[in-house]
DNA sequence: GCTTGACCTCAAGTTAAGTTGAGGTCTTAT
DNA sequence: ATAAGACCTCAACTTAACTTGAGGTCAAGC
């Protein structure tokens, strides 16, 4: 990872990193090795990180917050550059991405919501109007105990 | 643990549990040790669950999608019953926890929509605009690379 | 010249939520 | 009467996302 004369300037140790990003110093060792991050070395064989860096690990913080696992994060981050900011159109293919995710996730918890709702309204968990109910449960409906556990 | 005649007519093996809320049986097991399901024993040391571990395994499963831990799911299900319906109060009383934590998370959702969308129109991180920027990041302010990562 | 603080590596440990496997029992159908 | 299928226990393994610890380097301040 050579870097340009200008970046050595801004250019933060893995502690400025960690200080910044307000998470330990080995998680940030940690999203290297995993690949999320990249350094290069001085020569004392500390780490330097763009300040670049920064943005990638707010956004690490910003999915993990939604559930999105690293796998998936490292692959959407792969359309950033590691050492510039995004271009409008890489920032979109990446955070379209996550649009799409949150949406379903944003509509997968208002189903939830408005049917716990539902819930509270009848005090048991009947089968015709609780989604609480086991959705593949077809067994139940051949037998005695169908309404109501 | 011991049954009303009643509920051994109706009792559900750890097969018929499994099937019916489509986990494996090993599940099954799992939840039993961690103690958010009982069962009782026949002669032949074999488990049985009354029809109401049906329910609050739906209640398990609904409470994971959210992102909710066992641990916090077994708090809640600690009000309701473990070997009849519950009552209006009771299921009020467990699902008002997940009504909180549902509103929150869609709200903590609702905001990062909000703010990928807006991060999309700039193109950049921009730390006024930019919700993504690390919230904790004062020492920023104090340099010069203050303005895009 | 020595201690302190920040950094390095590498291996092992941790927690959550299960899964897998080995070895054994019991009942039912052929 | 024996083989299959459902069940049992207990220990060990798995994955994700880190954390902890041991042992070592290097530059700066007193």
């Amino acid at each position: 990872m050579p870097q340009p004369v200008a970046a050595e300037k801004t250019a933060l140790s893995v502690g400025e990193i960690a200080r910044r990003c307000d998470i330990p110093v080995s998680t940030v060792h940690f999203y290297e090795t995993e690949g999320l991050i990249r350094s290069w070395r001085t020569a004392a064989n500390h780490r330097r990180y763009s300040r670049h860096v920064l943005r990638r690990i707010a956004v690490i913080k910003v999915a993990q917050r939604t559930g999105i696992a690293l796998r998936d994060i490292k692959q959407a981050l792969a359309v950033l550059p590691e050492d510039s900011a995004p271009t409008a159109a890489q920032w979109q293919a990446m955070s379209r991405q996550w649009q799409t995710l949150l949406q379903q996730k944003i509509a997968d918890l208002n189903v939830l919501q408005q049917q716990l709702d539902s819930c509270i309204g009848c005090g048991c968990l009947s089968l015709t109007d609780c989604p609480l109910r086991n959705p593949g449960d077809c067994r139940a409906k051949e037998t005695v105990e169908v309404v109501g556990y």
